[in-house]
DNA sequence: GCAACGGAAAGCGTATACAATAAGCGGCAT
DNA sequence: ATGCCGCTTATTGTATACGCTTTCCGTTGC
C-alpha cells in the first residue's frame, strides 16, 4: 500500500522536548484532528464535502477506529455532520445557523473587550500585531487559506487574553462555524476582517480603552455579517409547486 | 451482580449476543448518554468517580465501543475527564473552572434576557412556571436530585426561547457544568436557586420587561455563586513543604 | 422506451480480539 | 527489616472482522 502518511512527518517534528519514542498515539490523533480542522477552516475542504473513513483512514495511516473517534469530535464542535448510514460530510451552514453564529459573536467576543482590554499585556499585544501582520501579509499574497486561518486565531487569541478558558474556547468554535460560514455566504474575492481593521483594535486595547474596543468589535463584526450574501437557499427541497405555479 | 441492563431491558441478556439487529441503534446510544449524562447532573455520579469501560458496557448491554463514543462525548461536554490509560471519570472542576463558567453564565444567560422577553409566549411562560413549580416540589420533597436536573432544565429552556440555538446550546452545557460545581464546593442542604427566584423571573418576562429580567438573572447567579465556598483546594498537590516546615 | 424490480457493491455500525501499559504485589537481596 | 525489582493483573488503546443499510446499475416486463 502507498499510504503517505501526512501527519507523520511534519508536524510531529515539534519542540522535541522528550525524543526517543515520542510516536505516541495521542499526539498522533491531535495532529490528524488538526490536519483535517485546518483544511475545513481554510476551505481546502469545502461544504458538502464527504469525508470517507476508509479513504481518511488509508491517508493518514491509521484505522477507521481512530479516524470515527476524530470525525465525531469535529462533528461535536460542528464542522462535520454525521448522517447516519451516510457518513461525515463536511457542514453546509444555513442561514439561520449563520445569524445564531454571528449573534453570539455579537454577544461573547463583544463582551470580552472590557476585560481584555483590562488584562492586555505589553507581549499580548505585539503577539496580536504580529498575526495581524502576518494576515495583511497572506491577504496580499493572494493566500486566502492562511489569511483565514489567521484571522480565526487572532480572534481566538483575543478572547484567550481575557483569563476565561470557557468562553475563549466558545469563541474559538464560533469562529471556526464562521469559517465554514464564509464559504458558503461569502463573497469570492472579499475576505471578512478588513484589512486595518485588527490592528486598529490592538490600538485601542492597549490603550485600555475597552469600550472604544467594544464598540469597535461591533462594528467589526456587523461589517463581516453584512459582507455576506445570505439567501435562504431552499435548493435542498425546492418548493415545485411555488415554482411552476406562478 | 448479574446483568442488569438499564435502558433497554431484554435484548441480549444471554451469552450468545447476536449484534445488530436492534433497529435504532442511534437512540439507544441516545439513551445511554442521556442515563449517564443525568447521572452526573443529579450527583448519583459524584465527582471523581471513576466510569471503567467494561462495567458500563456491561450495565447498558453494549460493547466497549458504544461506550467510548459516550464517554467521549461526554469529555467534550466536560462532564467527564479522560486521562490517557487511566480512562474515564467524574469530572471534578477547579475553582477556576467554576469562576470562568459563572462568569461565563453572566455573561450569556443575562445577555439574552432581552430578546426572551421579547419572543416569550403565553404557552412557554405557562411551561417555565410549571417547571419551577415541579421544581419548588422537588426542592420541598428533598429530592435534590431531581430538583438539581429540573434548575438545570428551566435555565437551559429560557434560553432556547431565545432563538438562538448556539447560545442556547452552550447555556446547557454552562449548566450542566453549574452542576459538577454545585456538587464539588455547594453546602449541603443549600441548593444553588432560591424557591421564587425562577417564578419572579418568569414574570418580568411575561411582562415583557427585559431589563428588568436581565437585572435580575444577574442578581439570581451571583447569589448561586456567592452560595458555594469556593477554596482553591491543592489538594491535588499538597504544598508540603509549607505544611510541614511551620 | 420507460419504469420498476433485483442483485451486487460500497460504506457505515458494532463487536470482539489482541496488544500495550500502568498499578498492585510478592519475592529476593542487601 | 527494608527497599528494590520483576511478575501479574486489570484496564485502556487499536485494529480487524462481520453484518446491515443504502445505493447504483443492469435486467426485465409492459
Amino acid at each position: 500500500m502507498n499510504q503517505r502518511q501526512v501527519v507523520d512527518g511534519g508536524k510531529s517534528s515539534d519542540g522535541g522536548s522528550r525524543p526517543g519514542k515520542n510516536g505516541d498515539g495521542a499526539e498522533r490523533h491531535e495532529a490528524i484532528y488538526q490536519s483535517i480542522s485546518d483544511a475545513i477552516i481554510e476551505h481546502r475542504l469545502k461544504p458538502g464535502a464527504r469525508l470517507r473513513e476508509d479513504a481518511l483512514a488509508e491517508v493518514f495511516g491509521i484505522s477507521r477506529t481512530g479516524i470515527r473517534k476524530i470525525l465525531q469530535r469535529l462533528a461535536l464542535e460542528q464542522l462535520v455532520t454525521l448522517t447516519p448510514r451516510r457518513g461525515a460530510s463536511v457542514t453546509r451552514p444555513t442561514a439561520d445557523e449563520a445569524k445564531d453564529v454571528f449573534d453570539a459573536r455579537q454577544m461573547v467576543e463583544c463582551g470580552l473587550m472590557p476585560e481584555v482590554a483590562r488584562r492586555i499585556t505589553a507581549e499580548d499585544a505585539q503577539s496580536l500585531r504580529e498575526m495581524a501582520a502576518r494576515e495583511r501579509e497572506a491577504l496580499r499574497a493572494g493566500e486566502q487559506s492562511a489569511a483565514i486561518k489567521l484571522s480565526a486565531a487572532f480572534h481566538g487569541r483575543l478572547a484567550r487574553i481575557s483569563g476565561n478558558a470557557t468562553l475563549a474556547a466558545f469563541v474559538e468554535r464560533l469562529c471556526s462555524r464562521s469559517s465554514l460560514i464564509l464559504a458558503v455566504y461569502g463573497n469570492a474575492g472579499h475576505l471578512g476582517c478588513e484589512s486595518h481593521d485588527h490592528d486598529d483594535l490592538v490600538g485601542y486595547l492597549e490603550s485600555g480603552n475597552g469600550e472604544r474596543a467594544q464598540a469597535f468589535m461591533s462594528r467589526h463584526l456587523k461589517a463581516i455579517e453584512a459582507s455576506l450574501s445570505i439567501r435562504a437557499e431552499e435548493d435542498e427541497a425546492p418548493d415545485l409547486f411555488e415554482i411552476f405555479s406562478g
